[in-house]
RNA sequence: GUGGGCGUAGCUCAGUCGGUAGAGCUCCUGGUUGUGGUCCAGGCGGUCGGGGGUUCGAGUCCCCUCGCUCACCCCA
């Protein structure tokens, strides 16, 4: 009996080539934007305690109640693979006393995460998000400045066919209050929901506007409206956040029956979907979490935030090509036998301290292979290193000549330069 | 988690009525008594996702399973 063929786990997948180059490409992009805009990088642990999750996420969402990779170490305690970045953040924050911090504080991260979903093209069980949180103030400015920033990076990215949409949730009083209202009717219209809408009354009834049930729909038509139940001063932020978009000259909608699939928001709350994709069209997503920090054991402390997924972006972004840097020098061997392969590794090593990207070869091949193989690599020279003598290649002119040994970085940089 | 489609070399795929596998690309070698991106020739490479079953015989039919994918669901 032969062993399994070894396969990356369901719904996980490596990066290579074009891909890593493409997400470099993403990540240097995020870091120059949201750098310039005063936001630093956090990387939290890949795991952490599950009551963080429970606590910050909440226990009916669908993430925490069926989708979480949990485990526990030897000691009986249980710890989660993080499923989401803005709890960790917030957990940070708390941990390192960053309210002692200027405020806000502003932290982006670049990371993957993990909810044990059935897999399909951009969903997936190991998925990658870019998020930025700016914690500390609840100043409408803040929720401004960082929807903006994201369609920014959406734009830089070059994603197709991006919808926002806009909503607020006002206070978790308002909401609860709100949300008690909400059940009544729905409970008042039961016989006409799906079952779906009606298991989820008590645990999330805001989960009846997003069904396509007909005679769901046909009650949810005259339902009461979040937006229509806010307190003034929710009212007046939420207003003000649209102002300054509106300025900004950022494109939304507002849809007062958004939801997110996260009990922490409160206020704000946004979604930017693609047209381009599938059924998995979320590209980004995020919000006001003005109780958070004080519900993780923090002080009472207001934050903003979002997460964007990485292969969403890519999948929805205008197809890009990327190549790996050419090279400056590649080091053949022009015989076989140790004398030429030691040369050619010392010109190798004086040729990277003087700065040149270079390789040599290192695959056996035929010095016709060779020369493929530099060609390959975009190399612009090739130095045939013999025992003895020493021939350069010019790979673009043709030319080449033989030269002593010691020469050959200094020629090609000397090239260099005249370019 | 539910339902549908698909799963043959590293990649893209062909495989007729069941008769134990092919092409192109890639890679390597040769044509050039060692000198690249074209061309020509050759070569490496597959327990046909995995396991059972039917059959003299299964890549082809049946069942199970794993994976991908589409929709639902959910979300980034």
């Amino acid at each position: 009996m032969s062993a399994p063929k070894l396969k990356a786990p369901r719904g996980t997948f490596d990066i290579l080539g074009e891909q890593a180059l493409a997400r470099e490409a993403l990540e240097a992009r995020a870091g120059a934007l949201l750098g310039a805009a005063g936001y630093e990088r956090i990387e939290t642990p890949v795991f952490e305690s599950t009551d963080l999750f429970a606590r910050g996420v909440g226990e009916s969402t669908d993430i925490v109640s069926k989708e979480m990779f949990s485990f526990e170490d030897g000691s009986g305690r249980s710890y989660t693979l993080r499923p989401e970045g803005t709890a960790p953040t917030c957990r940070a924050y708390i941990e390192h006393g960053m309210h002692k911090r200027r405020q806000p504080v502003k932290l982006w991260y670049l990371s993957s995460f993990f909810r044990r979903e059935r897999p399909q093209d951009g969903r997936y069980r190991e998925f990658w998000q870019v998020g930025a949180e700016a914690i500390g103030s609840a100043d409408p400015a803040v929720d401004a400045e960082s929807i903006t920033l994201l369609a920014t990076l959406l734009t830089q990215m070059g994603v197709r066919e991006v919808r926002l949409r806009l909503s607020s949730l006002g206070s978790p009083e308002a909401r609860g209050e709100y949300r008690e209202r909400l059940q009544a009717y729905l409970r008042a219209n039961e016989e006409a929901l799906s079952a779906e809408v009606r298991a989820r009354i008590d645990l999330n009834p805001l989960r009846a506007f997003d069904t396509d049930h007909p005679g769901t729909r046909e009650v949810m038509k005259s339902a009461p409206l979040l937006l229509d139940h806010l307190e003034q001063d929710d009212l007046e932020h939420f207003a003000e956040v649209r102002g300054m978009l509106d300025d900004a000259g950022l494109l939304y909608e507002v849809d007062p029956t958004l939801v997110r699939g996260l009990d922490y928001y409160t206020r704000t709350l946004f979604e930017f979907t693609s047209d381009a994709l599938g059924a998995q069209s979320g590209v980004a997503g995020g919000g006001r979490y003005d109780r958070l920090v004080e519900q993780l054991g923090g002080p009472a402390t207001p934050g903003m935030g979002w997460a964007a997924g990485i292969e969403r972006i890519l999948l929805a972004g205008e197809a890009q090509h990327f190549a790996p840097a050419p090279i400056e020098l590649f080091v053949a061997l022009g015989e076989d036998g140790e004398a030429a392969r030691r040369a050619a590794f010392a010109l190798l090593v004086e040729a990277r301290s003087a700065g040149l990207a270079a390789q040599m070869e290192l695959g056996g091949r035929s010095l016709k292979g060779q020369l493929g193989q530099a060609s390959a690599l975009g190399a612009r020279y090739v130095a045939i290193v013999g025992a003895g003598e020493t021939a350069l290649r010019d790979m673009q002119g043709g030319g080449q000549q033989t030269v002593p040994r010691d020469t050959v970085v200094h020629a090609v940089l000397r090239s260099h330069h005249e370019i």
